[in-house]
DNA sequence: TGATAATATGAACCGGAATTCCGGTTACGT
DNA sequence: ACGTAACCGGAATTCCGGTTCATATTATCA
């Protein structure tokens, strides 16, 4: 006997259909997008959706926990730049890209009921901390300027985000993220 | 017969206890606090409440109207003063007051439902305009940076409201503020 | 091809929060 | 003090969106 323990391949699928769906209905309606839209969008039943994830929460979080496991990622990936300058552009720009992946992530991060689902809120900490890593180092390097505040000057980075929905529709992601880049470079007193 | 058309006093006053109750709760609970709590905060049942107010949307817009208008008659305060970088200094402690007073205004901002409920939209652009005005100025002048992308940092100025509630469990909002401070005006490129 | 277990479907269900409604209360002019 | 229109309270109702479940469908394997 074949010991495949194969899912069925319409359910792979059907899996994978629901979270596209998911991420491009919760980027447009924001994070109360409603679950039978979701479905609707995946081509599929409300049934189906409950089959693959216990409820609405848990599909959130599993959108939430990708999105920012590749976040941290590619931050991480940014930190190994010599120059802090290199990857304070690289964490910006891959701010810009995860934004345009999931919208919903700024709302989930000011959120108080998400702030203490404990999987994502310990994402959220760990890229706050990686970020942390890469100004702290800038500032002991002496690329930044030794006053910053570095606590505030991270939550200010990582708000930001939301700059990338408001203008949206004026401008590219690469645009507002290259002058956000500068910005923030100034700021930080990189010269 | 006086034509006085008085609401009877008890009314002026139910009004007057619920909207600080409203102002309360929310900042308190976020943009979904409940109407019984609410009123129940006010002293209040809920049909009074209703009374003064068609719907829950209608009590939050009257708040967030009279929040945005305090906000935007700072602002235009601080747009007064000769140095730009004053006018920054003012604008950044008006908006940590601002958040003090009323926390669910970042939520609301970012709210993509909230952005097209009409006239609080109306103030959201105002408030923005008044700050790009100051902006420019200080490009104009020769006190910021010719190269700033005006719109851009005006966003990020704005959206940065959310770092308070972020650190408030850490600082003060007046502690928060001095460094943001700091920090915008190195961005813009004040020296 | 047929059997079967996994999967899909969506109408019905349920809980909780917003809103209504009407009998009781009260401020205010006379 | 009285009459009355405006106001208040909060139980009852409506509304809305997540979740369940009985039934229909289908992939897979022998």
């Amino acid at each position: 006997m074949t010991v495949t323990k194969h899912e069925r391949s319409d359910a792979v699928a059907n899996r994978a259909r629901i979270l596209g769906a998911a991420r491009q209905v919760f980027a447009q309606r924001g994070m109360d997008a409603e679950v039978r839209e979701i479905a609707e969008c995946a081509g599929v039943g409300v049934g189906t959706l409950y089959r693959h994830f216990a409820n609405r929460d848990d599909l959130f979080a599993a959108l939430l926990q990708e999105t920012l496991t590749l976040a941290i990622t590619r931050a991480r990936e940014a930190a190994q730049c010599p120059d802090a300058r290199d990857a304070v552009r690289a964490v910006v720009m891959s701010m810009a890209e995860t934004h345009t992946r999931f919208g919903a992530l700024l709302e989930a991060m000011s959120d108080p009921r998400t702030q203490h689902a404990c999987p994502p809120h310990q994402d959220f900490a760990e890229l706050a901390a990686v970020v942390t890593g890469i100004v702290q180092r800038g500032v002991e390097t002496g690329v930044f300027r030794a006053d910053v505040d570095v606590p505030v000057a991270v939550a200010m980075m990582l708000h930001s985000i939301g700059v990338f929905s408001v203008l949206a529709g004026e401008r590219t992601h690469a645009e507002t993220a290259a002058s956000l880049t500068s910005l923030f470079l100034a700021a930080l007193g990189s010269r």
